[in-house]
DNA sequence: TATTAAATATGATGGCTATCATATATTGAA
DNA sequence: TTCAATATATGATAGCCATCATATTTAATA
């Protein structure tokens, strides 16, 4: 029997982050199957033996969460907890760095509004993805209780919003924005910190 | 000599219409000419008689304001005023009906991803379009002076963030979504109105 | 009504794509 | 060293797309 049995999977995990990148890259739709065959070193023909086809990619990109982008993200603050990792996170997913790598940083920016027009099964497999980084960020907010959800899904939505809008318009106002942003996120997700600049007070809870 | 002189422009206004929409339907990549001259009740060789290519017909769909979405939007409340304005308007944004119809709603949360990626024209034009928006909805607010922009550039970040991410999730997660970006909106846009449920204080200025 | 310039339609081309059939290369075991 | 199973490569096919060359239709004017 030819190969060990962990050269496929590795061949499989190349081709996985490749795919990753160049759909944050391009799109689910722009990106081709060649393209991505060639950055995993591997040519197009090889691509039907690890997928069934490109739906079953784009599939399993988003079940492996985008090229676990998560867990990089977690490990960068792991000496954090509570709101000073917050603070850390918040600062880091509105940062130069992540406006201009676009092909490195969060899929929900670059991705989200395709996973609309795909179909339900991507739906699901992003419901799912979603639900799991809204309970791991929810807890370590300190909210009322029942409240902590939703000021996370305020701050999310902001946060996608804000950077996606950003790398769409021309760089003075981009900074303006994610300024504005990363400012009135900290203020939702750690009311209680007195990190403000102005003479406003802490909203009381 | 033939035609009107109207003529020629009903047409090409018919084709900015059919493009603006099946943009936001299908993005600008996966939108056809065929199928959005079809739609415009032409076949696809005419195209050319209006625009010089594809690049030029998306440049012009975001020139025009994707369709004068924004004057529907504005006219809808036309009424209204201030604080009023603003509520309605971020509940009319955040509601079910803007949430199903992505093809006849605001371009941003379906096209904003995309025009970082066609090139630097698309994002200037897109940054003309939004400066205006922005100014426009600055002057309804309320806010200590220098901060109006900040507290609307957060809002829009909040709300096509929040439209965005519903529309790729389940329904019960994207309600959820929509309810929490509305309630927070609200409050950012409109500090001084006692609109809220909970028993939270108004942020002081 | 006949004319004619311009608007639109028809049809063709070349490039890119996903997919698949077949050939080749690889490597663990016999 | 040879074999056999399987990973990968080559090459082909069919479909879609933007673009363009050419034909046809249209309607204002004379």
């Amino acid at each position: 029997m030819p190969y060990s049995v962990e050269h496929k999977l590795q061949t499989r995990e190349r081709i996985l982050r490749a795919a990753a990148r160049q759909f944050r890259e391009k799109g689910f739709a722009a990106a081709s199957l060649s393209a991505i065959m060639k950055e995993a070193g591997l040519t197009h023909g090889g691509f039907y033996a690890h997928f069934e086809d490109k739906d079953a990619l784009v599939a399993a990109v988003i079940r492996d969460g985008f090229d676990h982008v998560s867990e990089r993200f977690e490990s960068q603050f792991a000496g954090l907890e509570g709101e000073d990792w917050l603070r850390a996170w918040v600062r880091g997913y509105m940062g130069e760095a992540h406006l201009s790598h676009a092909d490195l940083g969060c899929p929900l920016p670059t991705l989200s509004s395709e996973i609309a027009r795909i179909g339900d099964q991507a739906v699901a497999a992003f419901t799912a993805l979603f639900y799991e980084r809204l309970e791991h960020t929810s807890s370590m907010v300190n909210a009322p209780p029942g409240e902590s959800r939703r000021w996370v899904l305020a701050a999310f939505s902001q946060m996608v919003g804000g950077l996606m809008l950003a790398r769409a318009v021309e760089p003075e106002l981009a900074r303006e924005i994610l300024e504005s942003v990363e400012a009135q996120a900290i203020e939702t997700l750690c009311p209680d910190s007195a990190n403000r600049v102005t003479k406003k007070t802490a909203r009381k809870v």
